[in-house]
DNA sequence: GTTATCCGCGCAAGCGTTTGCGTAACACCT
DNA sequence: AGGTGTTACGCAAACGCTTGCGCGGATAAC
């Protein structure tokens, strides 16, 4: 027989021969099992420690069918708004003895389905996963519940019954946008939002109305527009809001990207930003600071903190304090971050 | 005996048992091994379809001593930089069939010590790591070598004999920089560098010094200031420099983010940008072409290339291409590129 | 017709670890 | 002396898969 590899590493099958012991009683050693006497426990540690040995997981995966390894599935690991999210999922699940797999499906359903079967073969104990834009077909994750993986969505959250979802509620976000626009006078509110699909710009687009509602204010279709989220969408769109009949004073924009696009049209039509057009956004990007005229405000919608709540609710279905049929769609609440300058 | 997970998911022994064949038949089948049977194979296949078959790779890793995986360990996952790194590794990682293993240090030693421990336990064939700042010991890394686990650093590279490295160079760089200066005129141009220590400060800070020589000027010493990279930092460097007898016209700042800080300093100054005093910087963030002010150009490092090379580097080393203990330094050229408005 | 060749498949070991159960040895109580 | 515990350890199976080798039978070569 072949020997496969060598590694060199030093296993307990090593330790009780030189010891003349059983494999049994070193494994229980080494995890302090009572049933071992006090000086065979320290005969064993001494001797590993002084092997170096280190236990090989991959055996330990192996045998107990669990790889304490969650995997995380998102579509652009360079968005700022994503890497934060796995700052926060990489910190709690650190910290509670996880590692994390990573894979990123640049919104392509193809490759979303491959990396889902990596990690099912890899034999993640379970996924935390943002959807693509274009993901239409959810059979992937449908196989992976009859694996019994367990899946947390997050921000980016499938259409379908019986998920365990965390996201965050931009409605409330939007209202608080829409009450301080108000508050400032501002009567005529232009809305530049997303695609129409999203659910993001869905709820947009009712806080918003809400909002008016809340004030007794008319809703005016006309004042919301789809955008595509790139400059010349933006341009387009903005065209469009200054070319209505009633004057719009205050625009909220879908993100600060947008915002800072909107800006700069703005400015190419010599208004003057805060007093002719106010700005208000959503993802509160640091960087907006530095620009000349960041929104007035944004609505903060706290990526670390989706990250580190999937996390916990993922690992609690993993650890059986949360039954996995018991499907939880935690929403936490967007805030308002007024900018003064 | 208690059977320790029942997972339900077939195995081979399974499909050899419906068949009434042996489990190496089926193992070889299932490979397209030359020495099966076409009616055999198509057999197995056939059922194994049928099954939902999958194979248990943690068996598989276990078995060939082999994860097909690689650690990858930095310190902020939320950093542009290196979001847009990882972005690169896991792309060509993802290509070549392999996983990702993600773990942030935060500049804790400690931490990346543990991390680089379960990295190891977990058996990752190898690593990509940029170091922490304060990290001075690498016993850990030292342990890596001695498992024969092959390490590729990048970006913050230790100063260390025989590694593995990719890193760029940011002395090109700093010398098109200060080039692109010296072509505008300016004669007294000062530098915001960052901590002494780094490598990185070193390359921006002899790169600064070699443009001079090239064009036959004289090196000023009092025109490079070590600054902390944070707001504070930033505006004791501005006031210092502009405090000097010689009339600073230009700057060249450590990255975009301390130039906007600069740039704001400026202002309050009363300068006017790009006319009293013109900014270069470095990273080329996108985000800086929002400001009112960007700097008129930027180094550009190229952050996802340099994680596509990191990974081809570790692969070829996986695949012993080359051989472990050829230690090879790839240094990419960073580039200037002029923001022209 | 004998020998060499190849095809198709099964046997069984082995990867490192955990763990239910069996069992000596000894102590204690009655 | 017999019974009941307790302590400290070993045996061996099991997890799922890969792979060197052996072997019977068919085919080809001489």
């Amino acid at each position: 027989m072949r020997k496969v590899v060598s590694s060199g590493q030093p296993t307990i099958k090593e330790i009780a021969k030189r010891l003349n012991i059983s494999v049994s009683t070193v494994s229980r050693a080494l995890h302090d099992h009572h049933s071992i006497g006090l000086k065979t426990k320290a005969r064993v540690k001494e001797l590993a420690a002084e092997l170096n040995y280190e236990r090989n997981q991959t055996a330990v995966y192996f045998q107990q069918g669990k790889t304490f390894t969650i995997g995380i599935l998102l579509p652009e690991l360079s968005e700022a708004f994503f890497s934060s999210a796995i700052s926060g999922i990489e910190d709690t699940a650190y910290s509670n003895n996880y590692t994390v797999l990573l894979g990123q499906s640049h919104d392509d359903e193809d490759r979303e389905k491959q990396i889902i079967q990596s990690m099912k073969q890899h034999r993640v104990d379970g996924c935390i996963v943002s959807i693509g834009k274009n993901t239409r077909n959810y059979e992937h994750f449908e196989m992976l519940r009859q694996a019994r993986i367990p899946v947390v969505f997050f921000d980016r959250v499938p259409d379908l019954p019986n998920i365990h979802a965390v996201s965050v509620n931009l409605e409330s976000g939007t209202i608080q946008a829409v009450d301080f626009l108000l508050k400032k006078g501002h009567r005529v509110i232009g809305m530049i939002n997303g695609p129409e699909q999203l659910v993001a710009s869905k709820e947009r687009a009712t806080g918003y109305i809400k909002a008016l509602r809340k004030h007794r204010l008319k809703y005016d279709p006309e004042l919301i527009v789809n955008a595509d989220l790139t400059a010349a969408g933006t341009d387009s769109a903005m065209e469009y809001l200054l070319s209505l009949k009633r004057k719009v004073t205050a625009i909220v924009t879908f993100n600060d990207y947008v915002a800072m696009d909107a800006v700069q049209y703005a400015l190419k039509r010599k208004l003057e930003i805060n007093k002719d057009i106010t700005f208000v956004s959503y993802a509160n990007t640091p960087v907006s600071g530095y620009t000349a005229f960041p929104p007035a405000a944004s609505v903060e919608q706290f990526p670390y903190e989706q990250g580190q709540a999937a996390t916990n609710m993922l690992l609690s279905l993993l650890n059986g304090e949360h039954p996995l049929n018991d499907y939880t769609n935690t929403i936490m609440e967007s805030q308002l971050v007024i900018h003064n300058r």
